[in-house]
DNA sequence: ACTAGATCGTTCGGTGCCGAATAGTAGTGT
DNA sequence: ACACTACTATTCGGCACCGAACGATCTAGT
């Protein structure tokens, strides 16, 4: 998303202005534009930090870190569920798992009452890498969130939620 | 992200026990954690939403419209600051005006006083398009902040850019 | 039993994405 | 003039990403 969006209250208004003008006649809603486009500028700053910063060290991708994350905190899983838990696609987590398989961080194992299923557990070398990188992780979020309160933390958690709720009930129908 | 984190409030306090109780000694700060990582499930349940919905039917990936967006609303661009405003590397920035070039909906053009810089700028096609994909893109911002007040809107708008701020400066150091 | 349909994970094609390496160009100092 | 440095866009390798197509497997209905 534009830079211009988020610099500044300033610089946003401007660029509201400016696409105002640019779009007239198009009738564009400038505050949800403005809210969207924030979520999105944010998201892909703060991923790039990760990865560079964080991920790059342990040789992890953003997705490969957030399906470990999953696994140490709520076990094993099928892959079904895994997946949607990582926000990826199937055919997505299936390259992850390879990548990660082949780090000996991960393991897939056949369910015996359905052959088609199959779920994924953390090996040991998995658990030491996630109890390694989630405290490094987590100080990194504490930092690119540090302008913010705790009221505002919760707040902004509590707005994004909402907007991520109504997204989901649209994606459902 | 894990889809628990953003259920609810209830979820979400649960989700922090959970992480807590599994993560005990690692000392995690969970507000900026329920924060940030609903930054990136909003972002990429929005982002998944867009492209089913709106960018398919016009064969654009989301890179691609961003980069129309930009060159719409700021006028013709060099690469370097384009792939800023977009927020993509170099790198890909070559690759989607490749793909763009080849549809027709952006011109390459060198720059003469200096042949290293290239000028990017929309074709006609390239305007068409935006001016039909982005009034369905903003009423599907709409629809997907629509659980929120105006007030609720700018409110997410300005937190999120203070992250946005804090994350650069971090990147700047 | 048997078939029709649903559901699972994987594979595949096309694109995006990054950082590093590269080639070409401009500016600076000597 | 010349080298040195800095900067540009591009190319490349490796991984991620999606949706569609696929093969394997389970389930329901007959």
């Amino acid at each position: 998303m534009p830079r211009a969006f988020s610099a500044g209250d300033e610089e946003l208004i401007e660029a509201e202005r400016l696409i105002r003008d640019r779009m007239v006649g198009l009738d564009l809603d400038l505050l949800s534009l403005a809210a969207v486009s924030n979520v999105f500028r944010t998201a892909t700053v703060i991923r790039n930090h990760m990865e560079r910063d964080v991920l790059r060290s342990h040789q992890l991708s953003w997705s490969a870190f957030v399906v470990l994350f999953v696994l140490r905190i709520w076990g094993s899983q099928e892959s079904r569920r895994l997946a949607a838990e990582a926000g990826i696609s199937g055919g997505t987590l299936s390259g992850v798992l390879d990548t990660l398989e082949r780090k000996g961080l991960v393991k897939r194992r056949a369910v015996p009452e359905d052959r088609r299923r199959v779920e994924v557990a953390l090996t040991a070398d998995g658990t030491k890498v996630v109890d390694e990188v989630m405290p490094a992780f987590n100080r990194e979020e504490a930092l690119v969130t540090g302008g913010l309160t705790d009221d505002e933390m919760a707040s902004l958690a509590r707005l994004l939620r909402k907007v991520l709720r109504t997204t989901e009930d649209l994606d459902d129908r």
